[in-house]
DNA sequence: GCTATTTGACCCTA
DNA sequence: TAGGGTCAAATAGC
């Protein structure tokens, strides 16, 4: 168990191919990492909350949660304050430039041939903007679905070179709440040793766009997701409302944490002058066992989001309780 | 009937 | 020009 997580860690840290810490000047590896320690946070939400919905520390947990997001946003702002005065505004790309829609020019027997389209060139063109990976957070996760938010699959493809597809989601509220928050998700062609021996399927999302929308974590109204949803071995293609699809949750092994005490304590100093500094302890102590070995690998891979940068964080794991 | 997903076509970018 | 992101009609599921 204590390899195969670290095995985990390893391709966290892989991501994306930086595990370095802040280069110069450069902020921008540095805001990469931390949006996508907020996307870890909130997958941890939306783990650990439904557990403990009928549990009186879900509100302290959610506090504490709370708090480490609201660590990173301040941390992002500050640093995109730092951006934004070392250069002009350059491209808020992917998301602010608008799509010329194609009006349908369908006829009823189905899609329009080539010549018929040709024909009616009048018509304003479908514009596809290629995303900028300057806008990406992208992570490793066995629980693709899990984020705390709401999504509409839109798309699927074939990669070059991928055996598996790569599907294409948007917020839901994209339409009532302009919300242009996206991501992407592509199983990985290889596989994680999960805590309990089992070889887990680990899928790659990459998120682009912030949410606007209020229906997320953000906004405290939280996708309430069952334990039981929780699922390691999920197809790409399903998405969190097919849920009754979903198979059970990961079966734990005899070499499972069962109970034991997970103590993580997380401490991060984020502005200036080093007011604002959030401790989480003892997270995992809350938990029901079912969850501890999702949790455990949610908490590393936050840990090693966190770690390449050079703020005041530390992670303390009590590795003689976590590893059996 | 409504909503979400599937899937082939379209079109932009590298 | 190939690859990949998005659109939108068709389809499935409730």
């Amino acid at each position: 168990m204590k390899q195969s997580s670290k095995r985990y860690l390893a391709s966290v840290c892989d991501t994306d191919g930086q595990c370095s810490p802040t280069h110069g000047c450069d902020h921008k590896p540095a805001l990469r990492e931390i949006a996508r320690g907020q996307c870890l946070v909130t997958q941890l939400r939306a783990i650990v909350l439904p557990a403990l919905q009928a549990d009186e520390r879900g509100d302290l947990a959610a506090q504490m949660l709370e708090g480490i997001l609201d660590c990173s946003r301040k941390a992002m702002s500050e640093l995109q304050l730092l951006l934004s005065c070392e250069a002009p505004d350059e491209d808020h790309a992917v998301d602010d430039k608008s799509r010329v829609r194609k009006i349908s020019c369908s006829d009823h027997d189905g899609r329009s041939s080539k010549a018929a389209e040709n024909k009616k060139n009048a018509k304003p063109l479908r514009q596809h903007k290629r995303r900028r990976f300057d806008d990406s957070v992208s992570l490793e996760t066995p629980v693709p679905h899990y984020d705390g938010h709401q999504w509409r699959k839109y798309g699927q493809k074939h990669i070059n070179n991928s055996k598996h597809p790569r599907s294409y989601y948007r917020c839901t509220y994209r339409q009532e709440e302009k919300c242009k928050a996206t991501k992407t998700v592509q199983q990985r062609e290889d596989r994680y040793a999960s805590s309990n021996g089992d070889h887990s399927v680990m899928y790659t999302v990459v998120y682009y766009g912030q949410h606007t929308c209020c229906k997320g974590p953000a906004g405290h109204d939280h996708v309430v997701v069952e334990p039981s949803q929780i699922s390691t071995t999920e197809s790409p293609s399903q998405s969190q409302s097919s849920s009754s699809d979903a198979p059970p949750p990961p079966a734990h092994g005899d070499n499972n944490i069962h109970g034991n005490n997970v103590s993580v304590t997380c401490s991060l100093v984020v502005t200036e002058d080093g007011q604002a500094s959030m401790d989480s302890n003892k997270l995992l102590d809350m938990l029901p066992e079912a969850d501890d070995d999702l949790t455990t690998d949610v908490l590393f891979d936050m840990a090693a989001a966190y770690a390449p940068l050079d703020l005041d964080i530390n992670w303390e794991i009590d590795a003689d309780t976590l590893w059996l």
